[in-house]
DNA sequence: CCAAAATTCCAAAGCGCTTTGACAACAGAC
DNA sequence: GTCTGTTGTCAAAGCGCTTTGGAATTTTGG
């Protein structure tokens, strides 16, 4: 069923039915009436392909997922995935994912922007000098960036937490608590949160004149075998942290894991604050000692994205081209005063 | 750049440039070379709407996400997709995904369908009596469907795993080291591997004349959450179980934690097997005390799923309508002798 | 009652691509 | 020198929709 059969079934011209559909004001009330009345019916729906090339829109924003047979799922990915997509529902958008490699993932955005499949973009995963920034300003097509990129001027519309605030606040809190030894669990090395949470403890240490040492800090993707790993790494140290900070739920897991094998207490002998993205299926007052968090939606984040992303497409805005939010310091009981 | 402006560049027809960048025997070495010269200096890519409107294809397939407000999203989602993904970048396939509320499935799925918008399509998480399947099989669309539906007879395109072998195979194990009480940590009840899942493990009982009582059944959506209640509860029971069959190492994540905050001992006072969907955030080896699992990965189904689906819209095939994957029963330190 | 304005509808062009059918140009066969 | 067969190219139609400019019809105002 397309438009030319539905309009001969109604008598009408295609322009008419179409007009119809979309709500212009120039058609007859009965008309319209008539018109919904037969789609309804018929089940007719218009063709995207056709309509896309018609008017250049077609309501579906793209994104680019890394992949390769070595490269890992994250958990992270789905669950803002999961965000977007409550936001899109309601504007009967969709969105159309460019599956790359992770080291071709420049090209893959480019692809995807001049393929003519999408409204708009929207990039996540930041790095510092981020290659994909410059792309995505040169191809005059709305986009929207979760994060920042370190070291690029901040003219780009972004969403994000404020990562160095949170760490630099946790950090704090350990001080209190009288802790001297850090350790940080982060995620990768390159990607702008990771530096930026970096910063945020390094900055609250160095204002009492303490130091973050090379060997009290761990960079990797963040599953909670690395988490575990890692955590054995500080333990062994001669002069082991008291005191973890820790770049996700799924990191402390394993963390967590290598406290207690250690037979260490978590919340007396160690303590740990995780950044708790709001995972679901992980939540932190769940944990056997439960923990002491950093807390910020990435669901609602992804929320957030798609809204302003859909506006920007549907013209509804204007949006404020840039956010930060703050994230929530929640006090469980993984922190505790530090062992004399 | 468009196919008009590339061709008048070039001095030749837009017929002649087409047919060189697809392939077509009828266009001499030296145009061709000179065409795929030409795009390389451009970066002209052709517009894939106006693609699919003139071909009927477009290199895309197509998947409902469902997503809502209260609606969890799911790990094994993301996990998947990455296996989707890894085969569809081989083929610049890419996907489109279409948000749905969880009641609306059927419609979106109808709507995806007739936007012509995809090639394919990919259904998971079956019920009984699913009513997408009636959908799909009057679309002559090519769909492939992830897991099986119960009281429908199996004439559709479909990869599964073998369920209820998995755990009439892990129940086996337990009741050969002596275990007669058992329980059930299930997925949600109306999902067709949750059905197999309970038939596996009351078939293998049965043939040892044991029943699996009603209040050692738990349905629920896999989070560590829901896991740690329903064990708990288990544990609470005047006869409480000695062996669990647990059909998640998400579920097996909170149901471990309930066993231990419990004081009991797991793989001497409750031995415990879990279906393992090769997550790599978590792996059943890294458990502080490694997990006996059936194992069947669920990246390696996408990468199968997309291979079998593409290899379909690329007339590639023919390929096995049907395929049941066997899992693997992988002994690690969760199960022991039933305690006396 | 008639001209002007408003309302309702339509024919046709165009979006960027693929594909059909035809046409030159050139070779070799008789 | 004509006839057939290849080879390389092109013009034009068509995919299903939106939108422009204009035509037909109805309503309004003097």
């Amino acid at each position: 069923m397309n438009l030319k059969q539905l309009s001969e079934m109604l008598g009408l011209s295609q322009t008419t039915v179409s007009r119809a559909l979309n709500g212009y004001p120039e058609v007859n009330e009965a008309t319209r009436e008539r018109v919904l009345q037969a789609v309804q019916e018929t089940g007719y729906r218009p063709n995207k392909a056709a309509q896309r090339l018609a008017t250049g829109k077609a309501g579906s924003i793209g994104l680019v997922m890394p992949t390769a047979p070595g490269h890992y799922s994250d958990v992270h990915f789905g669950e803002f995935l999961t965000g977007l997509g409550e936001e899109a529902v309601r504007h009967d958008f969709h969105f159309v994912i460019m599956p790359s490699d992770p080291d071709d993932e420049v090209a893959a955005l480019r692809r995807l922007a001049i393929s003519g499949n999408v409204d708009a973009l929207f990039v996540a995963y930041m790095r510092g000098h981020d290659p994909r920034l410059p792309l995505l300003k040169s191809l005059s097509m709305p986009f929207l960036v979760h994060g920042r990129s370190f070291c690029t001027e901040p003219d780009y519309p972004y969403l994000d937490i404020d990562n160095e605030g949170a760490f630099y606040d946790a950090t704090r809190l350990l001080l209190q608590l009288g802790h001297t030894r850090f350790g940080l669990l982060n995620g990768p090395e390159h990607l702008d949160f990771a530096i930026r949470r970096r910063n945020g403890v390094v900055s609250a240490l160095g204002e009492r004149g303490l130091t973050l040492p090379e060997d009290c800090i761990s960079h990797m993707s963040m599953t909670d075998e690395h988490g575990q790993f890692a955590m054995e790494r500080f333990l062994q140290l001669p002069e082991r942290p008291t005191a973890i900070l820790c770049s996700s739920t799924v990191l402390a897991l394993g963390a967590i894991r290598a406290v207690t094998q250690a037979g260490l207490k978590l919340g007396e002998d160690i303590s740990l604050i995780a950044h708790d993205d709001v995972l679901p299926h992980l939540k932190p007052e769940n944990f056997s000692v439960p923990l002491t968090t950093t807390r910020s939606s990435l669901r609602a984040a992804g929320v957030r994205i798609a809204q302003r992303l859909i506006g920007t497409v549907k013209r509804d805005g204007p949006f404020p081209e840039q956010e930060l939010w703050k994230t929530e310091l929640i006090v469980r009981a993984s922190t505790g005063a530090a062992p004399r």
